[in-house]
DNA sequence: CGGCCTTGCTAAATCGTGTTAGCAAGCTCA
DNA sequence: TGAGCTTGCTAACACGATTTAGCAAGGCCG
């Protein structure tokens, strides 16, 4: 405290001009209000020599502004997802000088609220709303007139606000295809399917991935193997799940696991039953976790695009911000493959 | 924008008294002022029914103080740890009805310099100097006149700023116990060691670990049977240590892995070798990451408190913004065992 | 010579709140 | 009866910027 900050008075002072033209030539209308190129020059100078930054709380009153974003999560404890996701929305906020409140609201909508109105409380210029796994929300009434992005997060209701998403159904189709390619016929599912609505619930990605698999089976003329519906993507349960199968289908050659935790858990029960990867069984997974590559041999898995999905929601907000249409439009983002030395030709 | 957010003055007109006068009563000094309890009364049901929130961009303006925090991590994309940490202060900050600005620097010291600047300009009331691994750092001269706490850090010179940090050194010690009570003599180290400055370099936990281990060892008269430093602790360095340990010594009783990713590899390379957990060989490591729930049998592990670190950090900083001493004492967390199945009497 | 335009700058209001100083009315009391 | 006190409230300024309106000086022109 001992120190105070300098204010755009102290630079008007120092150049001996009013704060209105110290105001003026810094905010780049000094030309345009005329200011003589000699007063500019004096300003520009004094403002360098005392390190001159401005107020950001000031001008939030003044213009209503306050180069602020809020990151509204359901929780920011998941890991590699949460962190890589808040890591791109808040690069892409830094790089055009915006800062971002986070805030987590463990899926309970008072909290959320709570949360809301304090970013509204502090004039945050808009909002994003996201989930650590995708699924589907509605908006909250409170930001049908707040610049708003949903963020790995589908719109329940009609809104105004777009959505980024990762291109789940891509993601299947492509995995189903690579399989095919390789010259798999009998592909198994762990953690979903066999039939199209044998998802967990409220999850996005397991309906999506399904539908591309099957998309790609069905265009030739194959069906799933067999599914193995998890409710919940851990290895344990990927583990069981692949027990089961091993049970029908003693050799399986060719298996989609919906995450790498499932895949870890597959890998587990595979080598417990002496069936190494890929030469007897091809595995493939999605999600593209650490523990992908930590698996021996790595997992082939898709990668979710989660810096990325973070980076061009702060994009469409700060677009929005800046008035742009803003239209309810979905942007799905592509699921690239990460090819490790989990797949083998049949 | 249709809508303008409800003002104090909207608050006054609609109870008939001055701005003045509903800011007393609204910030509780009505009493003390001696107004009246019916014009108290005015005042708050008119709050009430209008649902007026102050503008706290304003009262920062006025007070100097935005009920904001910074954290500034060097990284937050490092997993679980990162996640919880954040959450931790999050949610405390959110308890005491702070917000908090999170930023990233990637180690790039131009980028911190950015980064604090750009919440100076926003007046946060105290910023929060994070890493994701524990280790050492200087505190930026910028923060020796604002409220600030090292989270996860230590201080590199002298400074005002306390310190919370899992308390490493004790968990090396009752890591090394736990293996004696259970019998055990010969004890070997997977990620550092043997001796006290075969450490990664720049890692305080390391560091402290090995102190603890070697303080117990020392106290029962032994040394670590082996010890295999990893400058990365990921499982497939874990994996390669544990290919030494096993040439060197093809039937170890016990291993303490320095984290849960070194773990991982050496279950990997000792169930490659046929030797079972924990029939066979005894495993303990740290960090409680959620893999060591899910390698099979799990592995006992100590839990760094992340999210209590979290919170901590938020506690004394709001304790040195209210005031409070604030010396640059260090905190030292416990970290509890989880204990799992791959331990075993000798 | 008086009205009008241009040039180059500034005074003052504004955003929404907190805070200091003080005012009007009624009461007390010598 | 009038000085002084208490009660209950308000006017006005401050925080640090932006923005609107406008002023003074000089030049031009009929």
């Amino acid at each position: 405290m001992s120190h105070k900050r300098v204010t755009l008075a102290d630079v008007a002072r120092t150049a001996g001009v009013s704060s209105t033209t110290a105001s003026l030539v810094l905010s780049g209308r000094g030309s345009e209000l005329r200011i003589s190129p000699a007063v500019q020059e004096r300003v520009r100078g004094a403002s360098a020599e005392l390190g001159y930054r401005p107020n950001i709380v000031s001008v939030g009153l003044r213009k209503g502004t306050t180069r602020t974003l809020g990151l509204v999560s359901d929780t920011v404890a998941t890991g590699q997802m949460a962190g890589d996701m808040i890591k791109g929305a808040i690069e892409a906020a830094r790089d055009h000088g915006y800062m971002l409140f986070i805030g987590e609201t463990e899926g309970d909508p008072a909290i959320e609220s709570a949360l809301i109105d304090a970013m509204l409380d502090r004039r945050v210029d808009g909002i994003m709303l996201t989930s650590m796994f995708t699924r589907t929300r509605a908006v909250p009434a409170a930001l049908e007139r707040l610049p708003t992005v949903l963020l790995n997060t589908l719109p329940a209701g009609p809104t105004r606000a777009p959505a980024v998403v990762p291109d789940e159904v891509a993601a299947g189709r492509a995995a189903a295809q690579l399989l095919l390619d390789a010259g798999h016929r009998d592909i198994h599912l762990v953690g979903a399917g066999p039939g199209a609505d044998d998802v967990p619930p409220d999850t996005v990605a397991g309906h999506e991935r399904l539908t591309g698999i099957h998309e790609v089976l069905h265009a030739a003329g194959l069906e799933p193997a067999s599914g193995h519906l998890c409710d919940d993507w851990v290895p344990p349960q990927g583990w069981a799940a692949t027990h089961d199968l091993l049970e029908q289908h003693p050799r399986p050659r060719a298996v989609i696991c919906f995450n790498d935790r499932l895949a870890f858990g597959t890998y587990q029960a595979l080598q417990e039953a002496g069936l190494r990867i890929p030469d007897d069984v091809s595995v493939v997974s999605f999600d593209n976790y650490p523990m992908a590559d930590w698996l021996r041999p790595g997992v082939s898995s898709f990668a979710i695009p989660h810096e990325a999905l973070g980076r061009r929601a702060v994009e469409l907000l700060l677009a929005e911000i800046a008035g742009g249409p803003g239209g309810p439009d979905v942007h799905r983002l592509p699921v690239p493959l990460r090819a490790r030395g989990s797949v083998a030709p049949a």
